[in-house]
DNA sequence: AACGCTACTTACCGCTCGGTAAGTCCTTTG
DNA sequence: CAAAGGACTTACCGAGCGGTAAGTAGCGTT
């Protein structure tokens, strides 16, 4: 059972981090949810950057296993990344939180550093990589400029997960209830047009 | 002099902030840079959320700012929009300070909410939104639409500013030049795919 | 010369932080 | 049935947090 609480409270403190961020959640916090004090969390994971990087590989696992299912299901490489990045851009709550967090670490990770970083994602980047470097005329890129489209698509992706709140604030319930209607469609265009955009070489 | 003291203290408060985020910075952090002691700050402003709230109020007027630059460089509306989201991405590290801020308050703003907020940007996107539906084909598209491939683009542009540790880190320093190298050209015809596929009208 | 104002200081306050120490309770094992 | 160990607790600790109170020092005005 004690693995069960485990998993609960990597579960809670996923979304704890998500939300507010390394530094806006404190072990305390995390705790609470379950109604356990905070030294229950430290006799488990031993410190808070534990915690955090214990959030952060079952993350990197989950992008890798999210891979293999996309390779699995399709042959063309163009069809596996588009199906990559919509499902990571599905609007699921699990997918929000996790990009959520993904983009946290994007901006923190230079300051809590090698501790527990981005370190992690590099399989996945990898992978992304080779997947891209399949697709006809892409063969012969730079590594740099496939990783450069690569990443501009995952900011139109994240962004996407990401902007709810802000845009519900901006434009009302039913105005972000609008955007959010029209977006994975949009999306879907962007990252078939950012595809078929061949890489161009470097000047 | 007040006037510049206040000034210093806003600046090193933006750089700060985007760096390691509202609550990873505190008002004595702020001070210490200064030589001053953080009640000067308070004393300045009241409190750390004024302190920020000024910040992103800054940052709101430094956008409209460009938004008319761009208007008077330019009569077409997709010369003006790719225009406009290049110097959004110039890598400059003023560029590079604002981007990793807005990316932190569009995460954090939910929580910290009404207080000081996007509403900030509110001006800026409307903007955006009218020089959009200025292109050709986008006139009848709904405004929904139009902020779904505008919030795809600026997460594009965003990551460029925002990736640079991380990629250092994954990649190595030579590796993590190559991409940057990369990022502006590519990033240029990102958006003109972007721009250049018409908004989906709603199914 | 007294006044008021701005710019700042030192001295606190109550609170929360991450983490340590030392236990209690309960279950598993020999 | 005792020993061991995991799961969890209470009781702390020093440090840092945002913020208040009460000044002081130097300026321009009247």
């Amino acid at each position: 059972m004690s693995r069960t609480t485990r998993e609960q409270m990597l579960e809670t403190a996923r979304m704890l981090f998500a939300e507010r961020g390394f530094y806006g959640v404190s072990i305390a916090n995390i705790a609470d949810e379950h109604g356990l004090t905070k030294q229950a969390l430290l006799h488990h994971f031993g410190s808070k950057e534990k915690i955090y990087g214990e959030v952060l590989k079952a993350i990197a696992e989950e992008l890798n296993d999210l891979m293999t299912a996309v390779q699995a299901g399709h042959d063309d490489p163009q069809t596996q990344l588009t199906d990559l990045f919509g499902r990571m851009a599905s609007g699921r709550s699990d997918d929000v939180i996790r990009t959520r967090l993904l983009m946290r670490e994007l901006l923190d990770n230079k300051h809590r550093a090698q501790t527990a970083g981005a370190w992690y994602l590099k399989p996945f980047l990898k992978s992304l990589t080779n997947m891209a470097k399949a697709i006809p005329g892409w063969s012969h890129a730079a590594d740099a400029q496939i990783i450069a489209v690569l990443y501009q698509i995952i900011g139109a992706v994240s962004y996407y997960g990401v902007s709810a709140p802000t845009l519900r604030g901006i434009y009302g319930k039913a105005g972000a209830q609008a955007i959010e209607r029209a977006f994975p469609a949009q999306l879907e265009a962007t990252i078939a047009a950012a595809l078929a955009a061949r890489p161009i070489a470097e000047g």
